[in-house]
DNA sequence: AAAGACACCTGGGAGC
DNA sequence: TGCTCCCAGGTGTCTT
């Protein structure tokens, strides 16, 4: 077992941080940006401190993964890509290795950007809904938009595997690997079934096991709250109860038969077959 | 237009 | 012990 499965920022960890970050920060003064390291997926803007400085953050949300910091000029966008973090420091704190941003308040609260493998983003607009990576953007997954008609209406014509159907951002937010597996384990749907063959129960099912996942998962975030952006903490993200991801193998906790596990998209994909055959049986 | 491959990046593990 | 190789993944971009 990899070690780093529980530090992915998938959608509930980013909601998670939003809800753990959003108390220190919202009605605060930005009084200072430091960048130490600015290539990250894309460079950071050289000018994002004069941006933003003595700006107030006058509303925090995040729409998919991205993390939106709204001030009175413009929003400073922020993803975490696939190890990124965001902590709260509210005295001066060294920075250690991979903290390659800081946002100051009020010339004391330091939100640190820690991200070792550079995937994340720290982006500015005028207008966040214009910006390229959000324009396009799919439904939220937990909004009422995205259901099971939705989804099989979005997959007519469709010929991509329903798994990386189901990642595709242009259809809907936030649904990365590890709850792409999980879903449609929850669904017994195989992630490989060409998305158009889906039925419309089996559209409404994928939806709600999509839901049900990430609301589980976000409430789950919700008990280590403190720990998750709190300075004395460890930086990582909870852990989470994965029945088939990286369990190739092992026994499923539903039907004692082997996990496998197969590429998609240049992905590991797991699914149980005998519980999706036990579900086309039925 | 859709779908697949590839790129970015680092830490950690395997193998020698 | 230390070196090299390989792998994970979000998502934009390029190619077919």
């Amino acid at each position: 077992m990899r070690n780093d499965v529980n530090i992915m920022p998938e959608l509930p960890e980013v909601e998670t941080t939003l809800r753990g970050i959003k108390p220190h920060i919202l009605n605060q003064k930005i009084s200072q940006v430091i960048v130490r390291r600015p290539k990250l997926r894309w460079p950071i803007k050289s000018t994002i401190n004069q941006l933003v400085k003595d700006k107030t953050v006058n509303n925090l949300y995040r729409v998919g993964k991205y993390l939106l910091l709204e001030t009175s000029h413009g929003t400073i966008i922020i993803h975490l890509g696939m190890s990124g973090s965001l902590r709260i420091f509210t005295q001066p704190t060294p920075a250690q290795k991979h903290d390659h941003v800081d946002i100051i308040f009020n010339h004391q609260t330091i939100l640190r950007l820690n991200d070792p493998r550079r995937f994340g983003a720290v982006l500015w607009a005028e207008d966040p809904f214009k910006h390229p990576l959000i324009a396009n953007l799919g439904p939220e997954p937990l909004s009422k938009q995205f259901s099971g008609n939705y989804l099989w209406a979005m997959t007519q014509k469709r010929k991509v595997a329903i798994k990386n159907f189901i990642m595709n951002s242009k259809i809907v937010v936030g649904v990365g690997n590890i709850y792409a597996n999980e879903a449609l384990f929850d669904a017994k749907i195989h992630p490989n079934r060409s998305a158009h063959t889906l039925s419309v129960q089996e559209c409404n099912a994928l939806a709600k096991s999509i839901k049900k996942i990430l609301r589980n998962a976000i409430k789950q975030g919700g008990t280590t709250l403190k720990d998750f952006v709190d300075s004395n903490g460890q930086p990582g993200y909870f852990s989470l109860q994965l029945k088939v991801y990286d369990r190739t193998g092992l026994p499923c906790f539903v039907c004692k038969n082997n996990i496998e596990e197969i590429r998609l998209g240049q992905r590991g994909t797991f699914y149980c077959p005998e519980c999706i055959l036990s579900s086309v049986m039925n």
